[in-house]
DNA sequence: AATGAAGTTGACAGAAAGGTAACCAGTATA
DNA sequence: TATACTGGTTACCTTTCTGTCAACTTCATT
């Protein structure tokens, strides 16, 4: 048994980072914006309740994924974008978007399909 | 708003693909194998119940990630190795690997700890 | 007839994840 | 006075996931 490729420890702790049904539009979200409040976020995330985006960017930010940053003004704001650790990610996601589209088109496709269908709620 | 990091949508496919409590330990031993018998995966693979070890088995050659090989023979033979598809993802998983030892050691050794404990029964 | 191997299936329980709706605080605005 | 905004919290519910256990199949061997 040979280890060349990955040692899978680290492979269980990323994967469950990035578990959870919001964390990638999140991500892509804060990868795009270097800044977004917590209510434009929601805005910007079609069918989720605020309750799991909250619970979400907490964990992520108890993973150290996001930055959150409160400034004491009267209607409160919050801001949250993505630390130095979750910048990080930035190739292993691309790499995992490509091996998506290269080998796994098909599957893309229904999700945008499905996406699609999604819309049109709330 | 640039996409140059990664678009989300296919990464959204690829972290399905590969959500499942044991999908990356069943990955790191067929990587490591080229061939494994049902049964021996098993035992390879400590606290799984058969059941949710076949049906991740099913879920993942449904997702064309391994091949599944039954020959048959008396006592049935059943093997299962890694599909090219699967083996694409390589890079992909050696990258998220790194990027928790690199990243997030601690947690990693958190989840090293945890399984010394969940070891000792059956 | 009984045993064993490799796998499959079903009943069922418990845990975790995701979701709804109402509510709070403090200020601002109509 | 009534309403709205923001970021949260709380209680409660539903769905999905994970797991155990037992039973069953098929051919070969004992």
């Amino acid at each position: 048994m040979n280890y060349t490729e990955f040692k899978h420890c680290g492979l269980n702790v990323a994967l469950e980072v990035l578990s959870g049904k919001w964390k990638p539009i999140i991500l892509f979200h804060l990868f795009h914006q270097q800044e977004i409040r917590f209510t434009d976020l929601w805005r910007n995330i079609p069918k989720v309740a605020k309750k799991v985006l909250l619970e979400h960017l907490k964990q992520m930010e108890a993973d150290g994924l996001i930055v959150r940053e409160e400034r004491q003004v009267f209607p409160p704001e919050v801001y949250y974008r993505i630390s130095e650790k979750g910048k990080a990610l930035g190739p292993a996601l691309a790499a995992l978007e490509n091996w998506a589209n290269e080998h796994a088109s098909a599957q893309v496709q229904e999700l945008r399909d499905k996406k699609k269908v999604a819309n049109g709620q709330r």
